[in-house]
DNA sequence: ATTAGGG
DNA sequence: CCCTAAT
């Protein structure tokens, strides 16, 4: 085929015009098949994914998994390899874990943790205004990293009590690591090491850690690309104020290409389109459950942004890409997200019941950095390694008699949460902003942590009276945070980094940013034991204005909503879909969806003057010779493009959604169309000449 | 690697 | 956009 095209240029030096391509011959189309496919497997998926669910429950109690290997967490430089690593072990453990949580008793932490799954996902899509501009809302995030900051001051002191706090883990027993994610930045580790034991040094290092942060996070720069930084540093740089520079083009087509990609350019990162259809699961096949499962596998992490002149991010990295796909994904998926949620969240508790409700509550602190929190886990995880055995022991039921720690929450928060958003935007555009800048802090399954006068407590396999949460004794000071997951943390930022193509369309178009500060704080208030154990999710997190049906946000009803929260029945198939995600994590099987990447006008129009001179047919040439500098768009995707083009030129200008291409484009792609498909047409009938 | 189509 | 079959 190359050699084809070679000699198409070749000729007579000039490309070959429109030589219509024979179509292939006829494909064959294989829809029926999966059809059968679907229904055959459906069922097995779900009892699969119910099966998952339970273990990935389980197993979202890093602890006992880990204990042998330990010492890769420095050599693996790859984050990915360490996580399919300490997934695979967590899935060995599985047993294991299974046995030892059903004697454990649920403390609240484990219970929101595993079940509460958030996503990140930093573009807000808000309805663009179609004319232009700045209409479009965007979440600006500034999260400093304080984390990265805060960990570096707070590291020695950490050190110590880190290394104290391993000897004790060791011994006692315990500590099981909330997260099972190990990074590799040893120092972090340690420094955050977790204070959790119930230690009493833990008491420096909160502090510290907080007041660290503030000051530090100005001044240090984000590294930005290295993986490292991003590991560590997960708040979201996104230099929104890049400049928007775009290279003049000279017709449409250049325009496409070249900004693209290798400027990342691109403030013009366009926001993704909100998702509407939530309501897009309309089956439940196996498809869908891959794409859950996907979707779940997904990390997104809050990640650093390169600053636009720094790296060519976006140009050509596949992973980067992933990453960002991932974000689109969850996305979507992130209302289901909730529902499930929620169930999951019900289950932990009232199965097993013997295990605690809630516990004293209280006050909330000040939510732990995102990088701090990557580190102690990992710190937690070394560890906590070797000594699993004896968690297990520690953590039986029969530690926790009979008085119960009732706690209620009233809200998490979510700290820092910068949002712009045009006054003319619309109040639902404002509350899906919202939502998807908490979405996008919560992004992917959020941990919850217990901390106690301000100590982190880690340790999941204590019982609540070991770690002195007792029944009336000082729950005041217990509080509980919602952190993003160490292993969300990972992953490639989200969006803002694409540089989308052309800046025509995308001018203005603002970033979304995610706070740097992932973690959000909750608040509980104090109740009397007596008081009805509730949690209430604040509304941003549990709803949107869109999907959930509960409504948690009524602040007068605890009970209620803490009821709501259990109440969700488990029929949401996502819901279960998502479980085994967790357990068996295969991300490397399944990669993540790109991210979605809306075509601007510019776009669309280089890649009509493409077509109108090429033809369809020959997307790849289309791609070299308006795309060729958009790394991101694959010649299926213009073909992909042109379909829907063709697609939308037929419809009525009101059935047709997204950024509104001008008639004038879509009467080019009908004429386009229609006049290569009879030219396709005649080449069939009769073969064409010889090209030169 | 490309193209064509269905999902 | 993804996935696949057929090239």
């Amino acid at each position: 085929m190359v050699l084809q095209k070679r000699l198409d240029y070749a000729c007579g030096g000039y490309r070959a015009p429109a030589m219509p391509h024979l179509p292939r011959s006829a494909r064959g189309k294989r829809s029926a098949r999966k059809k059968v496919e679907d229904n055959q497997t459906y069922a097995f998926d779900l009892l699969a994914t119910i099966a998952g669910k339970l273990l990935s429950e389980i197993k979202s109690s890093p602890s006992p998994c880990n204990s042998t290997g330990t010492s890769n967490a420095a050599a693996g430089r790859d984050a990915a390899k360490q996580e399919q690593i300490d997934e695979e072990k967590s899935l060995k453990c599985e047993g294991f874990d299974w046995l030892s949580c059903n004697e454990a008793v649920f403390s609240p932490e484990n219970a929101l943790e595993k079940h509460i799954t958030y996503k990140l996902k930093e573009n807000s899509n808000v309805p663009k205004d179609s004319s232009s501009g700045p209409a479009s809302p965007f979440i600006k995030s500034d999260l400093s990293d304080e984390d990265a900051i805060g960990g570096d001051g707070s590291r020695i002191e950490h050190g110590v009590g880190a290394a104290a706090e391993k000897c004790i883990k060791g011994s006692l027993s315990s500590s099981s690591a909330e997260s099972y994610d190990r990074k590799e930045d040893g120092g972090k580790k340690l420094l955050v090491a977790e204070q959790q034991v119930a230690g009493n040094f833990m008491d420096r290092n909160a502090p510290y850690k907080y007041s660290l942060d503030d000051p530090l996070v100005m001044d240090v720069k984000p590294p930005l690309v290295s993986s490292d930084s991003s590991v560590e540093a997960p708040l979201y740089r996104n230099n929104i104020s890049r400049n928007y520079s775009f290279p003049k083009q000279e017709d449409g087509m250049d325009l496409a290409a070249d900004k693209d990609d290798d400027e990342n350019s691109s403030g013009c990162t366009h926001p993704t389109p909100v998702a509407n259809k939530t309501s897009r699961m309309p089956r439940i096949g196996d498809r869908r459950i891959r794409k859950l499962m996907s979707s779940k596998l997904r990390k997104v992490a809050p990640t650093v942004l390169q600053d636009a002149g720094t790296s060519n991010y976006d140009v050509e990295q596949k992973p980067a890409l992933r990453g960002k796909r991932m974000c689109y994904t969850r996305q979507r998926t992130q209302r289901s997200s909730f529902k499930r949620r929620k169930l999951f969240d019900h289950c932990p508790v009232s199965p097993y019941d013997g295990g605690i409700y809630g516990e004293g509550l209280s006050k909330m602190s000040e939510s732990s950095r995102i990088k701090l929190e990557t580190d102690d886990s990992h710190a937690t995880l070394c560890g906590a390694n070797g000594a699993s055995s004896f968690m297990t022991g520690q953590n039986c039921c029969y530690e926790l008699p009979d008085y119960h720690v009732k706690l209620s929450i009233k809200s998490f928060k979510v700290p820092e949460l910068v949002i712009e958003i045009p006054e003319t935007a619309t109040v639902g555009s404002l509350k899906r902003t919202v939502l998807e800048a908490v979405t996008a802090i919560l992004g992917g399954r959020p941990r919850v942590g217990v901390l106690q006068e301000g100590k982190k407590v880690r340790d999941d396999n204590k019982t609540l009276r070991q770690a002195g949460i007792t029944y009336g004794d000082k729950l005041d000071n217990l509080s509980f945070t919602m952190e993003p997951n160490p292993e969300e943390a990972l992953d490639p930022p989200p969006s803002s980094e694409d540089p989308d193509f052309l800046g025509l369309a995308c001018a203005p178009e603002p970033l979304a940013r995610m706070p740097p500060i992932a973690p959000a704080a909750a608040a509980v208030d104090k109740r009397g034991p007596d008081s009805t154990e509730s949690v209430q999710t604040c509304p941003e997190m549990d709803h949107d204005s869109f999907h959930s049906p509960i409504d948690a946000s009524s602040p007068e009803k605890t009970t209620a909503s803490a009821l709501a929260l259990v109440a969700v029945p488990p029929m949401d198939v996502e819901a279960l879909a998502m479980v085994p995600l967790g357990n068996k994590p295969k991300r490397s099987e399944t990669p993540q969806r790109r991210v979605r990447r809306p075509f601007s006008v510019a776009e669309v129009e280089a890649l009509v003057q493409a077509v109108e001179k090429l033809g369809t047919g020959r997307w790849r040439d289309v791609k070299l010779r308006a795309f060729e500098n958009a790394k991101h768009r694959t010649y299926v995707d213009l073909k992909d493009k042109w379909k829907t083009l063709v697609h939308t030129a037929r419809i009525s200008p009101q059935q047709r959604r997204g950024e509104p291409v001008p008639q004038e484009l879509l009467d080019r792609v009908l004429s386009a169309h229609s006049s290569w498909s009879q030219k396709q047409a005649k080449l069939l009938l009769k073969p064409p000449a010889p090209l030169c």
